[in-house]
DNA sequence: AAATGGTTGGCAAGCGATTGCCAAAATTTG
DNA sequence: CAAATTTTGGCAATCGCTTGCCAACCATTT
């Protein structure tokens, strides 16, 4: 391979044989320029390109190679508008800022990146109105979207569901595919460990009054600590932020419970600096379980029980699904439903009730 | 505004006067449908929506009723296919996982979103070629590249650069416009700090070894600290995970220094970890200085000394800078160069250096 | 009233692929 | 060896929008 220098650093748009055969010296090499060098027609190129079983293996071969020589990228633009397809799929997160999405950006990043589409990522700003106009606007740039907790009513969601491919996390709906983390079955793990503990006084410290994980969270919350006949208080709504930690310890310590559960970890580990700085020792005077297990959770002080999510692997599954669906290729009705499980994970925030 | 409640939920393919004058009912409306309601050629309704002044304003204004009414949004793809720009940046970083890039993402997010850019996001995996790979492959997707810590040699660099708009952060080089974050002067202050808590053997804890911003803050730590007299020491390299921090604590350890200046946060708090299981106490038997700032230093245990970088500032000077590039509209040769200032945050990870 | 010059809007040629349709070539079959 | 298939590859229409060029129109100016 006499060109080996110059495929290894990439570009090479100097290429002496490029140059000589192309004709255009600087233009980016079109699917012309492949087909004129290789001596074919463009529709043949664009075949051995795309579906390499409807071109001859020898001429497919010489195709690949003019096109690796020249260096010829197909404008994903010009193959979106004749095809139909963008190659690309839109995240629309609540905030780009919440270490949760972060996980779901990375999942989600990684699993596109491998089928060969691009990740559009757009911050919603925990707006539905924002939401909407993102679907809306970015329609025909994307072939499907995900949805990280979305904010959209059921009407909504069901509205854009059957106009475009999408999947949600965390927010489930009939009719739309759905990947939810099934934080209430951990809830059951989390009362049984404080009630181990001997805590029988529980506050729940909600997050945004939109979430539809929140909404579940708290009533999974309540069945189950009613169930347990335990003492249940519930305080916020909170936003999701350690900024809104410290309202949420305040609140949280003036219930008397003697343990919180709270909407997630962000809030929580916000909480556990607010109650350190007034004196209330986590987890003696006051236990502490968050959501998720996001990055932090395990180095913050103390280090935060909680109910760990496969975030992460979320993204990846919802990707999966979404993919399913835009390429129905191999039979079998893809699943509409994807349940993450979620465990436990104890750490130093809780310990036993106070005997006070 | 009859058609305030289609507007309000955005999506209104069903909108009755859109099917009745644009006659197809279901496929998303074209400029076509909208210049055929709206009585005009279809090279006026471009121009009315993307070049207001060359068109009248009684004409403009039917138009972009129109436009509203049916609900039209251009395409994207065929736009960029006409005009040779694509509205997108690609925001190369290489590693989604860590949280100094979030807050990159963040910014850039941000910033590209108000000028009604879209982010396209690639993960570069810490590798020089994967990042070559991504800039020839998405040369046609995007008008721009933004590199954070960009693993290039300095060749490779000049060469992208001159065939495509880019800006680096965190990786200065001739010819290619670049933000860094000026850590190298806040490593006076750390030193200062330390030297203030009676420290003299310091060590630097080394990241990456293909980072020029490791480069950097190893040359500022060696000129500084043999300026001020102070007895080094190095370890590394050592990955940005806080996986590694395991051994980095354990090499800082053996070479007996009482401080370190950690790479970067990550590091930093994984080390932090480690120094506690072993019973190292951190400040009182060693200090730690991490770099960055990133989200958790704050709550860590103990809490970190950082050098804190506006690092979300930073992507959106890094749009900016490539905005201008892109549209060199009004005079004035843009910056080349953005050092974004830094200064350090004394938590409490460091104290006086131990008097045994 | 004719000349001048600035506005306004239409025509039509691309932009760079994909793909349905068809004919030539190659291969198999009777 | 001819007929029937199957492969292979080219033609040309399209996708939806932008933009250079030009003609019609309008309001001034002389």
């Amino acid at each position: 391979m006499p060109r080996a220098a110059n495929q290894d650093h990439g570009i090479s748009a100097s290429d002496p044989a490029a140059s000589t055969a192309a004709g255009a010296a600087d233009r980016a090499p079109t699917i012309k320029d492949v087909a004129e060098v290789a001596g074919v027609a463009t529709s043949t190129v664009s075949r051995a390109l795309s579906n390499p079983d409807r071109v001859n293996r020898r001429t497919r071969e010489r195709i690949e190679q003019v096109a690796a020589q020249l260096n010829y990228v197909p404008s994903s633009q010009a193959r979106g508008l004749s095809s139909g397809r963008t190659n690309a799929v839109a995240l629309l997160v609540p905030d780009v800022t919440n270490p949760f999405y972060f996980d779901i950006i990375r999942g989600t990043q990684n699993q596109l990146k491998a089928a060969g589409y691009t990740q559009l990522l757009v911050d919603t700003e925990e707006s539905a109105e924002m939401e909407l106009d993102a679907l809306q606007k970015m329609r025909r740039s994307a072939d499907g979207f995900i949805l990280a907790a979305s904010r959209l009513t059921d009407a909504q969601l069901a509205e854009v569901s059957d106009t475009q491919p999408l999947v949600t996390i965390n927010r489930a709906s009939s009719n739309t595919p759905t990947v939810v983390i099934d934080t209430p079955s951990a809830m059951i793990q989390a009362l049984e460990h404080l009630a181990s503990l001997g805590h029988s006084r529980i506050c729940y410290v909600g997050g945004p009054p939109t979430s539809w994980s929140n909404a579940k969270r708290w009533k999974s919350f309540e069945d189950e600590s009613r169930d347990r006949g335990m003492t249940t208080f519930r305080v916020g709504p909170f936003a999701p932020k350690t900024t809104s930690g410290a309202a949420a310890a305040d609140a949280a310590a003036r219930t008397g419970a003697t343990a919180c559960i709270v909407f997630n970890d962000l809030l929580a580990i916000g909480m556990l600096q607010r109650l350190r700085e007034r004196g209330i020792r986590v987890p003696e005077d006051m236990s502490i379980v968050g959501c998720d297990d996001i990055f932090g959770a395990d180095f913050c002080n103390p280090p935060l029980t909680t109910i760990a999510s496969p975030i992460e692997q979320a993204g990846r599954v919802a990707v999966s699904m979404l993919l399913a669906q835009l390429n129905p290729l191999q039979g079998g009705s893809s699943r509409r439903l994807a349940v993450m499980p979620t465990h436990l994970t104890v750490r130093a925030s809780t310990g036993p009730a106070p005997t006070a």
